[in-house]
DNA sequence: TATGAATGAGAGTTCATTCAT
DNA sequence: CATGAATGAACTCTCATTCAT
């Protein structure tokens, strides 16, 4: 509870701020307490900042193996992977920003953690594609490996553009990417 | 000549280690000169910061001003700017992390200069969608400002992962993204 | 109680050497403790400064209202007054400088708290005298406010010349002035 | 000439910031020259200081030395020095500031020097009081040590309140000032 | 569980001063 | 006469962390 409070305030503070300007008194004034309570809780800033990340990331395999194993084709399959990154930024944006602005600030052993689980991400949507042009699905031309590159950074820069209140919603922007991408722009 | 091995030995070390981790201590020790000489040349760490990040994007607009007013058509324009942003990492990758890192510290006054920069890459580069709509070479269902953070999304993602010393060329980069954007992965 | 020993290390420092030329590491070894303590118990530098000169100026005006409201005619007021101001020397002599000397590096904020209770108790003193000159004690020639800087700039002055364990007391300084107002030097 | 600016700009700046808080940078600036001139023609910062409070000392013990010479009665000569001193002020107030609150920044050397002169004021005007004690036209239960602290204490402090350019002048000030003293406020 | 006092290392910054030109 | 580059020591302040209670 108290932890949760903890981990809830921070991650508001370290997109906001950034991990190096928040200071543990900042984020235990948020919540009201003091700064000992905060390393009963954590041994360190650092654990912390790897707690918020790992549940993150947790969060997106989750997610991301219920869809692999939908009974759907692998165009659906894209757009449901595409869908759920965009309609993720309305929950998780700041934690998607933390993440990908803060990782460097984990120490070596932290950091292999979390980068395993992030390779695990992309190669479970790489996988997916090369089933996908195996199936005849896509084209066989296609460079798996550089083509998840591509659309994973196409989704990912969307947590910092994109405002789920704005004129398009999560659908049509989630639709929009997967007709591009199937169909092209020509 | 001391302010420009002040810049680039910042610029490396920024990359390596973030902004806010490295501290003026590092930059002059890098270079063999005294803290009193850093601010010599520069007011603040974060005028340093502006400094690069405005050397950056006005690079990018340079170049990208040189390849909008050539003589070639919509595709090939297409081609030739995701060439230009995946062939700078070369040189600029590190220049290209920080800017987008580390933006957030600097001033308001500062990023609001910074800003308005990038803002006016994004526009001209949505200006050529729209122009290449209106001339009938891509399809005139697509929204162009979407496609925009789509395809610098995809582009900028690359300063991440990609390695110009790899197995893939720049060029084969630049070429696949460009016939994945124009003709679809189907 | 830490606090307490904060205070009166740095008013001794304060008016051995100045404000400014005092260290806060000057400060803290003097009590043996470390920089960080003296952050924990003061937000900076100024704010100490600040804390002394309103423990000052409020001990004094604390004095002069006791005098003021006691009932006696207005030349033993008088004479009450310069008394309990030379009397202080023994006491708040270094508080009294610091006062003085240093009030210029308050911010503008704290200066103002710190003028207005300075004013109030030259305008105490002032009043004094004008009852006193409506009650045909003093004569009804003298400007009251001129007078009032005049005193207090003798007897304010005395904190850099008088001492204490000199041939002469505080009695007799305090008379000496007193006679010397009240009948002239003729 | 440019000595004399410098000088200049940094009796302004000196008062007005203090001695420690204006760098010679600022001083320069003010003048529009660099630091190397500033070494050219002083010493250093200290110099400069002492530079600055033997001339203002110099000039009151000149103008004090006329008025001792001249053949009029004590009554008549200690008007003119408290007038002195007052007048003064609109020319010279800034350095008098500088001298009274900086003299402390001098090293021993160069204070002994000042302190000496600062005395030589003093035990002249003292002297005066007691020739006119003697002459029968003061008062002679006095003190005159303590009168003369008394005197310059009132007059001096003047400095920190008196305006020129206010309702009453200069002299009707230093009128106010002999009268009172001379006749008392009764 | 939670507090609050204390630490100590290091941060960014300032500045009087030096010196070759 | 005057400059501008460079120094180095000191400064105020911050902060993650520890620990007795």
């Amino acid at each position: 509870m108290m932890k949760e409070k903890m981990r809830a305030a921070s991650i508001y503070l370290f997109d906001e701020k950034g991990y190096s300007e928040t200071s543990i008194q900042e984020i235990v004034d948020e919540i009201g307490v003091t700064k000992g309570t905060f390393y009963y809780y954590f041994n360190s800033k650092q654990e912390l900042l790897k707690d918020i990340n790992l549940t993150y990331i947790q969060f997106l395999l989750g997610k991301q193996e219920e869809i692999l194993k939908e009974n759907i084709n692998y165009t659906e399959k894209l757009y449901r992977l595409i869908y759920m990154v965009i309609s993720t930024i309305k929950t998780q944006r700041q934690s998607a920003r933390v993440f990908f602005r803060e990782m460097r600030h984990l120490s070596d052993e932290h950091l292999n953690i979390i980068k395993r689980k992030r390779n695990e991400f992309r190669s479970h949507f790489q996988k997916m594609l090369e089933e996908g042009i195996e199936a005849g699905e896509f084209n066989s031309n296609l460079r798996p490996d550089i083509l998840t590159f591509g659309i994973l950074g196409m989704t990912n820069w969307s947590y910092y553009w994109f405002n789920h209140e704005g004129e398009i919603s999560e659908e049509e922007l989630a639709k929009f990417y997967t007709d591009m991408l199937v169909n092209g722009i020509k």
